[in-house]
DNA sequence: CTGAAAGCGCTTACAG
DNA sequence: CTGAAAGCGCTTACAG
């Protein structure tokens, strides 16, 4: 016997069979129907079966828009995004939707909306679409949004974004990344490590910068020179290596970078000028964008933001949030962790917490 | 005098004002309410206007959980992809979500989900939120993905992916693509032009190859050797390079690469070759994937798939599938760009179709 | 333990 | 030109 699983009406779409169709050939009412299918109210165990065969059997899928009109929920959630690159975002929206899906909740993505105007139609289509939630991230923690959000009401989360005073937000906690990854130098024996890193302008820049010079001092270390705050660019990493050993000052025996692709061109700038990595220098990067930090030569030492872990914990907020808890609000730091490959002379394979 | 924009019931989520309250207040029914806001029926001007403006005033959005609910319709999409590091993915959703903004449509993502079980719970919970249509999304055109569509009915649209008998999929032209890449190459003086690419188990590597071959048949050159299919990766650009080099036949004056990583391979072992390019031998890529092809000293020229657009194409035939159009059904393939940069001598800046 | 009925916020024949 | 009413597919008091 073959199970009905469509009706298909003349030239109109597919149509879906309904929890009227279920009640009726589970010989139930409707509203019994609707609990035995959600697992509430009290029922025979028998009907509840039955009705749940029936429902398998005709393919039955619960309109989850029918029921979010009377629930008031969408079970949707909105993220809006100025991360056209998608470096930041792919990973934390892939935790994100992982997360959410689990629990019956899908994700509308505007994905590569830079312009104002275009951010703003994409809020309202999700206002309209009434997502249950908002979350909002970019590609750097001391800038917002250009937005602006619809009043009060809607439960928002931010994730690696500025974040309004009194909301929730979500941030790698890069102080102790960049903390750790020094510290790994220096356990392995490294003592003049140099620093170079991207814009002074990025917080991120200066919580890194400081997390290198934290770790030093705690160990009794000087600061190989001032931090070589430019872009966050091979180039700069190429060039401000070639610079530092060019002079003829003591040459340092590591160089932690602010980014996986600053530490690839250091890395490039080393097999030029016949230096050994990491015999002769050890190098650290920072972000383990795998398509850098695993083709550099040697494979990159890095730290892991864990974006994935990140959109996690921001969607389960959001859910707390949407369900009334009371979420404790402002900036919630996340660990990173150390990734340990070949460029830092440590073992390898091995990694670090 | 000041909009009311919320009324804040106590302790309850935020409540937006609804088409009764529009029509309430413009002193019209909802019917005309409803046709006034959706530009539908026959009506005074005056009426529609003051609709208009009671709707500004009142913040209203109409809910399209509700209107769908009557529609069928729940202007939504939903986008399926096995795609984890988004290299492909990015570009086109973003192509497709803009396109579909603009009209009012959401697009639902499933993101980083390669596992046969996850891709069918994100399938389920797509069809209970009744999306109007699904994308489905790979990294090769020459595989499906691991999933079991709903019985007919919904429609669906294949990018970069294999595609069902009778469906409608969209992929780049990478044999022309290729061929445009080659025939620069030979317009810009160069005659011998050897091939690195990716696995010969890659519909793309085989079709780039063939491109590769065309180019040069049409020209009446012979292929430097045979082409190197390897991985897609850095390594695999860098080893066949020295390996080319090594020996003692005649040296190619140019590499057509099937990828960015390989180029950047091969531009990165010619540097420490000592090896001029593109003074000594030019070289063209595959992807523009921006991060290696503007990082890579000289800047790649590279074939541009435009996934934006493929996103983007797919993204209006699938509404226009929802619309109950005929859609010619098969493989459309779609027109790629060379993007012209330093490593292949020609005018740098220019961008050549 | 079970069900009839109201209602979520819209759209759309149907009637005037 | 305008409106009263039915209905989309569910959930949930309320009643028995």
């Amino acid at each position: 016997m073959i199970a009905k699983v469509s009706k298909q009406p003349l030239g109109g779409a597919y149509q879906r069979s309904t929890i009227r169709d279920v009640a009726e050939k589970a010989k139930t009412s409707v509203t019994t129907a609707s609990r035995a299918l959600n697992g509430t109210g009290r029922m025979t165990d028998e009907t509840r079966k039955r009705v749940h065969e029936v429902a398998a059997e005709l393919n039955y899928r619960p309109n989850s828009i029918a029921r979010g009109l009377v629930q008031q929920r969408s079970f949707t959630l909105g993220l809006l995004t100025n991360d056209t690159y998608g470096r930041f975002t792919l990973p934390m929206v892939t935790g994100l939707s992982e997360a959410m899906v689990d629990r019956g909740v899908s994700v509308f993505l505007s994905a590569g909306e830079y312009k104002p105007e275009r951010l703003q139609l994409n809020l309202r289509a999700m206002e309209e679409k009434r997502v249950d939630g908002l979350v909002i991230t970019g590609k750097r923690i001391d800038r917002g949004l250009p937005i602006e959000l619809p009043p009060m009401g809607m439960p928002v989360v931010y994730v690696n974004a500025a974040c309004p005073k009194g909301a929730t937000g979500f941030v790698p906690d890069d102080l102790n990344g960049a903390k750790n990854a020094v510290n790994h130098l220096i356990s392995a024996g490294r003592r003049k490590i140099a620093h170079i890193t991207g814009p002074y302008d990025f917080k991120a820049a200066r919580l890194r910068e400081q997390g290198w010079r934290h770790a030093l001092y705690e160990s009794g270390l000087e600061p190989y020179g001032n931090a070589l705050f430019s872009s966050w660019t091979e180039a700069h990493g190429y060039d401000a290596t070639r610079m530092l050993f060019s002079s003829s000052d003591e040459k340092p025996d590591a160089i932690f970078c602010g980014n996986d692709q600053i530490a690839r061109g250091v890395v490039d700038a080393f097999a030029l000028l016949g230096i050994s990595v990491p015999d002769d220098v050890a190098i650290v990067g920072y972000d383990n964008w795998e398509i850098f930090a695993k083709a550099t030569r040697p494979p990159l030492t890095t730290v892991d933001m864990e974006l994935a872990g990140l959109g996690r914990s921001a969607g389960l907020a959001l859910l707390d949030m949407i369900a009334g808890k009371v979420v404790k609000p402002g900036i919630q730091e996340m660990p990173c962790k150390l990734i340990v490959r070949e460029s830092c002379g440590a073992d390898s394979g091995r990694n670090m917490l």
